[in-house]
DNA sequence: ATGGCTTCATAGTGAAGA
């Protein structure tokens, strides 16, 4: 099975994009973030014509999360259960025997700002809550945009990334702690590229320069097996991309 | 260098992203 996972930049502005990548990669599942879509406007019809099954979950502007499966999707979670949150950041359900969990954890902005204590929150919330769903449901991914570079060889300029948000040591904690779950990264499985990134500045011709950190995850729990994990970088090569590229992983 | 781009929003000295 192929699941994949990509922050679109909003859904609206990039759907054809998302149509084509799905028409070329046929993944089974596809995790989407930064849908920036109503619930009540999602293309539903879009993706069903398409083959798939769409849930989501988003609010107008900002945030807003998505799964797109080929597969019956059931016991569909909004939202973290022990966080109140009124920003749409997680979607999870079983597809196929897995659980499947989208997230988009906030930015965080800096680390001196209150959105860095909310982003803190936030992933204190997910770990405790999924240390428990992984009790539930041993085979289990979590796929999306992170928000944390979890080592400086996802980063393009350690230097002049140190200590900041994305790489700071409390966030990188987390990510640790995730794995230490028993959750793993499937694009560090393999061989992969030196200098890889998931995301690129859109200024400064950052794309260009690779620029760029490695942001957008999937890991996977030890009941998981996976046999290749790759990021394409094509979709951040077209006309009007959105500054993420997707994140894809054969598993079963 | 708090800039630089992009999106959604409103008509802001904009907000937020990463």
């Amino acid at each position: 099975m192929r699941i994949a996972t990509w922050n679109v930049n909003s859904l609206k502005v990039r759907l054809e994009q998302v149509q084509k990548w799905l028409a070329e990669n046929q993944p089974d599942i596809l995790c989407l973030q930064e849908t920036k879509t109503e619930d009540a406007n999602f293309p539903m019809l879009e993706f069903q014509q398409a083959g798939y099954q769409v849930v989501f979950s988003g609010q107008k502007t900002y945030n807003g999360v998505a799964i797109i499966s080929k597969h019956a999707v059931t016991d569909v979670q909004y939202g973290l259960p022990n966080f109140e949150d009124l920003q749409k950041r997680m979607i999870a359900a079983t597809i196929d025997g897995m659980r499947i969990v989208c997230v988009y954890i906030p930015n965080g902005e800096s680390i001196d700002s209150d959105k860095y204590k909310y982003k803190l929150a936030w992933l204190a919330a997910l770990q405790a809550w999924l240390k428990d769903e992984l009790q539930h449901y041993p085979k289990l991914a979590l796929l999306g945009d992170y928000n944390i570079a979890p080592e400086d060889r996802d980063v393009h300029d350690p230097v002049a990334w140190a200590g900041k948000v994305l790489v700071s040591e409390p966030e990188r904690a987390v990510f640790s702690g995730l794995q230490q779950l028993g959750l793993r990264d499937a694009y560090r499985l393999f061989e992969q590229p030196e200098k890889s990134y998931s995301w690129w500045d859109y200024r400064m011709m950052g794309f260009r320069r690779n620029h760029g950190l490695r942001i957008d995850h999937i890991l996977i729990s030890e009941t998981v097996s996976c046999t290749a994990s790759s990021i394409d970088k094509a979709p951040r090569k077209l006309e009007r991309p959105s500054d993420h590229t997707p994140v894809w992983a054969e598993v079963f």
